[in-house]
Parts: structure tokens; sequence; C-alpha cells
DNA sequence: AATCGGCACAACCGCCTTTTT
DNA sequence: AAAAAAGGCGGTTGTGCCGAT
């Protein structure tokens, strides 16, 4: 026996919107709110459709600032790349690019992108992005296994579109490889802006996260340790959007204070003072800095 | 003018995750 | 801790438009 459905299908309209429903749906949420409960909202806002309808309609057409159709080249390379490292992750791609929602990054890729992906093959596609090296194979990758990594021997390899499932940690010989940079799967947030960060620490509270911060258990030394991506580097450890990695804390990275500093130099440290904290993206940091800590 | 096929995109479905009770 | 409810996501489908025949 299946879910029960969130609706009664007979009794909530069906199919396009009408504009008196759309106008309906966005004076009401532009006025209350979706009030966190996007099934009670149809009712209040008298509207014969399915809660989750309603939350599709606002969030993929009527939401202020969003664009529809017309991705530029830059916005191409950027799905292109995305695609190429995390696979179909549309939320997440359509994270980093302004005003385009998942559907639209979706449709747009299924209709359009993939042919040219396609017809352009990898090597093409890597030369396309302004960033090459931020798509070099030389990325990490969750792993189960990862708690008593050492970086310094460690390179993952097979990163395609279902790197979850796929990706491989090899062992490689000293000396420890540079990375240009690291990334990690802080994509399972919901990020909307080149300067949110990601955190693991297992309190949202307890390290003052701002808005532009969203909670990521089991990434670091924070919740559930045995899955975490980081364990042994403190339980502050946060990931800007972009793979950088910067630390909430420095006291509690490592006992070697001096050691930590001339890391962390290099780094954003979320608890920096909003004024201070560095905009865009923080500066690669390599494999070796990050053996060191251990 | 009518038909057909391809395309674009809005909307739905069902599953998984997260939150609430 | 468990169950239920709600949110979120990716895959798929339905529909309208448009150009070719």
């Amino acid at each position: 026996m299946g879910r029960a459905p969130c609706c009664d299908k007979t009794k909530v309209k069906r199919g396009p919107w009408s504009p008196e429903e759309d106008s309906a749906l966005k004076s009401y949420v532009q006025a209350h709110g979706s009030g966190g409960n996007w099934i009670s909202l149809p009712l209040k806002a008298g509207l014969k459709r399915c809660g989750k309808s309603c939350r599709l309609r606002w969030l993929n057409y009527l939401r202020p600032d969003i664009k529809h159709g017309g991705f530029t080249e830059e916005e191409d390379t950027i799905i292109c790349n995305l695609y190429k490292s995390i696979g179909s992750r549309w939320s997440v791609i359509a994270s980093q690019l302004q005003g385009r929602t998942d559907n639209d990054v979706k449709n747009y890729w299924n209709t359009k992108l993939k042919k040219k992906y396609l017809l352009a093959g990898e090597t093409t596609l890597s030369s396309l992005s302004s960033s090459s090296s931020s798509s070099s194979p030389n990325l990490l990758t969750q792993h189960d296994q990862f708690t008593n990594c050492n970086f310094s021997h460690s390179i993952n390899v097979g990163l395609d579109e279902h790197f979850e499932n796929h990706s491989q940690r090899l062992l490689v010989p000293d000396p420890p490889l540079q990375y240009h940079q690291i990334m990690f799967p802080s994509f399972e947030a919901t990020l909307n802006s080149p300067n949110n960060y990601v955190t693991s620490s297992s309190s949202s509270s307890s390290i003052g996260l701002d808005e532009n911060c969203f909670l990521l258990p089991g990434n670091g030394g924070g919740q559930d340790e045995s899955k975490s991506l980081m364990a042994g580097f403190g339980h502050s450890s946060c990931y800007d959007v972009n793979g950088f990695f910067g630390f909430h804390e420095r006291t509690s990275i490592d006992a070697n204070a001096s050691l930590a500093n001339s890391v962390c130099d290099n780094l954003c440290f979320d608890d920096y003072p909003s004024d201070v904290k560095p905009q865009g993206l923080y500066p690669s940091i390599t494999n070796y800095e990050f053996s060191s800590l251990y």
C-alpha cells in the first residue's frame, strides 16, 4: 500500500493555471507568505488546488525575480560544468544561477543543452569554462569511509554524473598532490548565493549562523560523526557553496594553533564579523595544508 | 487549409527527506 | 523513538505552438 495522497484528487482543479488563480495565489502569498504550510494554503487563498501544486506554481512561476528563457553562454557553461560534476541535481544547479528555477534548468537541459553537451564532448566542454581549473578532476567527494581519510594520500576518480554512487578513492603516492580546489558535496543544502556557507556544526544557534548559513548535518565533526566527511577537524568545519573550505572556530581546529592559523589565514571564517567577511570566492587551499592538520 | 512532427515548458507524480507531533 | 505530515526533488507527461510538408 502506497502513501496516502496529499489531497483529494477528485476535488481539486488540475491543469494550467488561469490568470485569476495566479492572481489569487500571488496576492495571498505576498500578503501572508506560505505560512510554512502549503497544504492548507489553497483553502485560505480560496483556491481549489492541491497545496503542492500551489507551491510549485509559486516557486516556478509567480515568485518575484524569476527569469524565464534567454539563458546566457555563461549560464550554459555553469550548467554544463555542474552537470558534469554532480549530475542531474537541478535544484543545486539552479541555486547557482540567479533567478533560475530547477524546473527551468531541467527543461533547458533536456531540450537544448543536452544536445550541445553531447555534441561538444567533454574535452570541449571543459575548455568552455572560464575557470577550467574548477572543473578539474582533482575533486574529493563524500565516501562512507571518509572518517579516517588522510587527505595527502587520496584523490577522487570517476567523477561522473553518478558520482555519488560511483566515485572511488584511490591511494596515491607522496608527494601529495596540490589541489586547485577541493569540492565537497555541500550541495545538499539549499543555497542562494555564492556567499552562503554550509556548516556541519550540530547547532545553528550555537555558532551564530546568520541568514546566509545553512546547517549541513553529517558532513563534519558535528552530528553523526560516523558519516562525517570531515571528522577530525573539530565540530565547526564549514564549506562555502563552491567547495572552498573554511572553519567556524579556529580554536577548535587543532591543538597546534600556529599551524592552524597559518592555514586558516587563507580561509574564510564563519565567525568573522560580517563587515570583515570576504565576499565571493575564497582562495584555494592545498591538500598538503589539510594533511598537516592531522 | 489541414496535418504532422518536433519543440518548449508548465504541471503532475511518486518517492525520499525533513520536520513536527 | 516512532509515526504522521509536509516539503523538496527529479523524472515524466500533457499541451500548445510553430514550421514543414
